[in-house]
DNA sequence: TCTTTATTTAAGTAGCGACTTAAATAGTAA
DNA sequence: TTACTATTTAAGTCGCTACTTAAATAAAGA
């Protein structure tokens, strides 16, 4: 689970992908719906959407010679809690490992 | 407000930075003994940790001829917040975008 | 089948970011 | 002042990432 959260962490970093998903946000678009609204090359576009798809940032159906794409609804909940809890186990982690230092003296 | 959440994120993103932060978490931590933690150099590590202090993850404070440094502690919860800030804004304006697209046929 | 359309994969370039070592700054102490 | 400690700034290298153009794949229609 840590993984893949950084992987979103990195995603959602780039302002590009930034862009990308919001114009996804509660719609689907075509790869090339989604690549005309950017001054990028449409395989530029792609590569991010691999990317994102990789975070599980979007999700993907195809559909004939058309693939769509639409931003994970539940994202932006699950980045903010996936951040919390990213936080809580690492803080617990460290706190063991402080009281271990602590016995070792 | 866009333009330093921005910042915070790639600041984030990094699992140094993020290792960084986890070590600073409720506690001060000069430079120096923060960089005993790691195995790359000081300065590397001093870079670090200007780019967090640039996103306001972390704060510093000068004594002597230490620098201490800290985690911001609202920091989780502000980015949580503000990633989904960053998205209602954004979805309110690209609603906005919308309408006039339509009225514009 | 051949062609067109939608999209990806391949291969290469350029800029950025994480690191390095060396030098500079700044504070304290002798 | 000189020397020492803590840390940063400077300058350069290297790998990664965002992009490019060209080629490949795959679906659908003539």
């Amino acid at each position: 689970m840590t993984a893949p959260t950084a992987e979103a962490l990195s995603a959602i970093a780039s302002p590009r992908r930034r862009d990308m998903l919001r114009l996804m946000w509660g719609r689907e678009l075509s790869a090339g719906e989604l690549a005309s609204n950017f001054d990028i090359s449409w395989p530029a576009v792609s590569q991010h959407l691999t990317t994102l798809k990789q975070a599980g940032l979007v999700t993907e159906r195809r559909d004939g010679r058309n693939r769509y794409y639409s931003s994970d609804e539940t994202m932006v909940g699950s980045l903010a809690m996936i951040l919390e809890q990213m936080w809580d186990n690492d803080l617990d982690r460290l706190a063991s490992l402080a009281e271990e230092d602590e016995r070792n003296g």
